[in-house]
DNA sequence: ATGAAAGCGCTAACAT
DNA sequence: ATGTTAGCGCTTTCAT
């Protein structure tokens, strides 16, 4: 089968170029001290032999495995596939991997795969859509440097990568400008924490404004299904609502569905914005208006802050910065076609 | 900072259980000859002492890290995120954990992924879309158990996740039995395999029922964005043609938006099917006709030949079934609104 | 500039 | 049913 031969490890290395376990080790490790023909001899031995460093002995013995763990809940979302993206091309870049996770939105299952992530010994931790409880996180970064995103967790010692506050303003903000005063509002997942800066942002931009609501409709499946039977849900209850706030762009299309569907034409008879602005928003119909986030850097900019904590974790000097705990992205609003001025 | 205490480790709960540290190593791998009151004790000290197995100390060991490696191309592609879904699922529900990398198409990266992923001491590999030479792939089959995707490979020890064959025959012979006789054809990755199979597949069926070409649009970017300026250069090349296939369904989104700009309605003046039938490809406009392929299954299931084969290996009597390289998924056609009759 | 020895946390092969 | 010894491949002292 295929490993016939086993993996060459130093000491191979070092046999056949002449020198000690020690010199191959430091050639590896890029140590200047070592004379430059050693060197040569050394890593000309090491490829005749295919030789490859054993990441998981070099761990066992630095405690650093040069692995973060991203703990995501549904990479059936595209916004996650994007995010994933981000974080993957930050650890890249700086010679880290990625162990990734995926929890089907389930809080066990969440708690299982940091276990194993912390058994694997990650150096790091990117909870993305956390379902777990402030106490539990904060006894997760009792063991492992942990980053949260969109959330908000009083314990200094957990990174956070968010989209800015204001951000959740944005999309109700337009709908009021726009005249609309019978707002409808569907929500995303019951636990996440997100959402339901989200559902704030919007109930507080109405009120500040005078207007009641939003109605909410809430518990559905955060897809396209899921919005289309919000919507559904909306336009029963509340037949005269002129439009509707999503938490995100898969419940903004299916809710477009659903109003198409009982011939309530957007944007003319009904106005619905969405969120994240994923790559299919322009590509709906009507295309979506909606709130752009910088997906791909949130996940990229998150991932930095992480390795920069431990890497200022590793080197003393480099201290943390007290500030570096936060990172945030712009977001702003698009203004495309699912959205327009109140009816009559 | 957070590792004020270092992770305890098996000597810890020998110590603390009063056992041996063999003793503690039996009782977390289910060694059921240990004393159920002895494993009551380990795990009693264990939990006490919040200890968890060291991974990388049992790979330096065993040699099996029980970590798989996915190479994937590009995880903007809304097709990858459902492949990732599905070889995670598989491996999460083996014990096993993925370590991901995103190459960006380029084949050098891809090299690079792979060798990281070897120094990890990956138990195996899922190349989800090389872009690698056949000589490349089966110097990674000498190293490690690899699983390919929709590709062909001589080398027997390569395992092969696939579409069925006929699936690429699907489509073009859909555009033929609608009476479309003059096709163009929209191309994917320039060095994908699966993108020459598909392109074989309509050429194929045209010759076949006497027709000539397709008129073949290729190297444009496997996006939406791709497909708008792919249809754009066959509508000004061959301003008659009357259906297109394409390599999947973000280009076919693309496309339709091309074709819709210039007055060319969808369905009525042109047709456009696409492949993949990825989430959003139901809710384009038209909703577009498609070759479903089961996804998630695909990634699922080549996860679990590669897992088999992994544990077949283990275990000398389970030798690996022959047949048991290569598993197919199978694809049939949806007929939604981008097809139709061809005009006049 | 280079090497020898010890040990990281665990399991395999033998004890007992 | 449980313990002992050795060693996986590497890095870290501490020598030379």
């Amino acid at each position: 089968m295929t490993e016939s031969t086993k993996a060459s490890t130093m000491k191979d290395v070092a046999k056949r170029a002449g020198v000690s376990v020690k010199t191959v080790s430091r050639v590896m490790n890029l140590d200047p001290s070592v004379k430059s023909s050693t060197r040569d001899a050394v890593l000309a031995a090491a490829r005749e032999l295919g030789y490859r460093p054993n990441v998981p002995a070099r761990t066992l013995v630095t405690g650093r495995s040069k692995i973060i763990g991203l703990v995501i809940s549904d990479i059936g979302n595209y916004f996650f596939a994007q995010f994933v993206n981000g974080v993957e091309s930050a650890a890249e870049a700086r010679g880290y991997s990625v162990l990734l996770c995926d929890t089907g939105e389930n809080p066990d299952t969440e708690l299982r795969c940091v276990d194993m992530l912390l058994g694997h010994r990650v150096d790091g931790l990117i909870l993305a859509a956390s379902r777990l409880r402030d106490d539990e996180i904060t006894h997760i970064a009792d063991t492992v440097r942990v980053a949260i995103v969109n959330r908000f967790h009083p314990d200094p010692r957990v990174l956070t990568g968010s989209i800015q506050d204001e951000a959740v303003r944005l999309a109700p903000a337009h709908l009021v400008s726009l005249g609309h005063r019978a707002i409808g509002y569907i929500g995303g997942p019951i636990y996440s924490r997100a959402a339901w800066a989200r559902e704030k942002g919007c109930r507080d931009v109405l009120s500040e404004n005078g207007i009641e609501g939003p109605l909410v409709a809430s518990g559905f499946p955060v897809n396209i299904e899921g919005g289309y039977w919000a919507m559904n849900w909306l336009l029963d209850v509340m037949p005269h609502i002129t439009g509707v706030v999503c938490y995100n762009d898969m419940l903004a299309i299916g809710a477009i569905r659903a109003a198409e569907a009982r011939g309530r034409h957007v944007p003319e008879r009904i106005s619905i914005v969405g969120f994240d602005d994923i790559h299919f928003a322009a590509h709906a119909h009507p295309p979506l208006t909606t709130v752009s986030v910088p997906i791909h850097r949130l996940g990229y900019n998150t991932a930095q802050l992480l390795l920069d904590a431990l890497e200022a974790n590793d080197d003393k000097d480099k201290l943390v910065d007290a500030e570096r705990t936060r990172c945030t992205v712009e977001c702003h609003l698009v203004i495309r076609g699912s959205a327009g001025p109140v009816p009559e």
